[in-house]
DNA sequence: TGAATTTCTTGAAGTAGTTCAAGTTTTTTA
DNA sequence: TAAAAAACTTGAACTACTTCAAGAAATTCA
């Protein structure tokens, strides 16, 4: 079922039936059970992920050695380390899933084919990560000027449904405060 | 003077001489004085901005009166706000030049134009943005996994010239710490 | 050049968060 | 369905930073 990815692509670009033909040969999906790891720290990525079901998050490990979510990702988003994957260098970052996902994978050299003879397809990542790029900056504006429990009422009152899908820990860590700090929050306690 | 766009694009994908005419005669190139603003808070941003030669930033008041800058842009890189530029939404940001300015300011419209008349420049954009959403996410890493001290002195050692180039205080604000605690950390007072 | 403006410094007091440790609840798995 | 694992909660002690206020230094510009 490569519908959701096609749908997602003609928001942005008007696709042939002969187009759709070549993505459909080039791209497969694949299951992915929770907490597998498409992408580990040191690997070099040289893929990028588009979430069909499911959900996904990339993190890191810091020097206490707590797991700090930096990304989700869930239907119709790409997941990636772009860093990673243009540079040719070793990944900084885990990616992986959170939840029994189906995954488009797109290799890069599948992906370099698929440019050249869909050329519009530039098009399309070009508007998808330029508005990443815009909804990363947005993320640091929150990050500077709100306190912790700011940030989770905002967080929480744009995204109630999402809220219930992830490890409260996970979110917290993606907001930057602690697990504990959570559950004071959540309490009323602060 | 539209060589230093001609040649960053060209690092990314080759240009036929009828199209850097093309280039030639809808792009100019403008001087901005230092402080001056390219884009404000609430204004809908219909620009993106190459700087050619100086600094510019962008950056928000928070809830203090304060200005925190999230964003520099020297030489080669282009600056502006994605999400307002592609949702028609009034910004949440300014950019405002930190010296004296040359700048190409592409129009909406023109960069539209442009993009039909050399579809190549799709490539290029693409792959400039991918690059910028890789930074934005090793810069939160840095900012969720380092103290304020090691920003500083990551910054630094990463940056050493640009960072006699700019007020301390916008550096202090951009690494996410108060005017106060950058003047103890470079005394060594922390 | 000198006045005005901008930027940087310093110390003292305060606080929004962290850390730790232990216990409880919920979910997963065999 | 019982045991194991994962996730959440709580309070007490701590700390990395902020805020404030005032003065000093550097830069700008008329």
């Amino acid at each position: 079922m490569l519908t959701p990815l096609l749908d997602h692509i003609e928001k942005f670009i008007k696709l042939e039936l002969s187009e759709i033909d070549i993505l459909e040969t080039c791209l497969n999906i694949s299951k992915v059970k929770k907490k597998e790891h498409l992408l580990q720290e040191g690997q070099v990525c040289n893929r990028l992920y588009f979430i069909v079901k499911g959900c996904a998050r990339q993190y890191i490990i810091n020097s206490k050695g707590t797991e700090q979510t930096l990304q989700f990702a869930i239907e119709n988003w790409w997941i990636t380390d772009y860093l990673s994957y243009h540079n040719n260098t070793p990944s900084s970052f885990y990616i992986q899933t959170v939840e029994n996902c189906e995954v488009i994978a797109v290799e890069k050299g599948t992906l370099e084919s698929l440019l050249i003879e869909i050329p519009k397809l530039e098009r399309y990542f070009r508007i998808v990560s330029q508005k990443s790029f815009g909804a990363a900056q947005m993320r640091i504006k929150f990050l500077f000027t709100m306190s912790a429990e700011e940030r989770y009422h905002h967080f929480n009152n744009l995204n109630p449904d999402f809220v219930q899908r992830v490890p409260q820990y996970m979110l917290a860590s993606y907001l930057d405060f602690s697990a504990e700090f959570m559950s004071k929050i959540r309490a009323g306690k602060v």
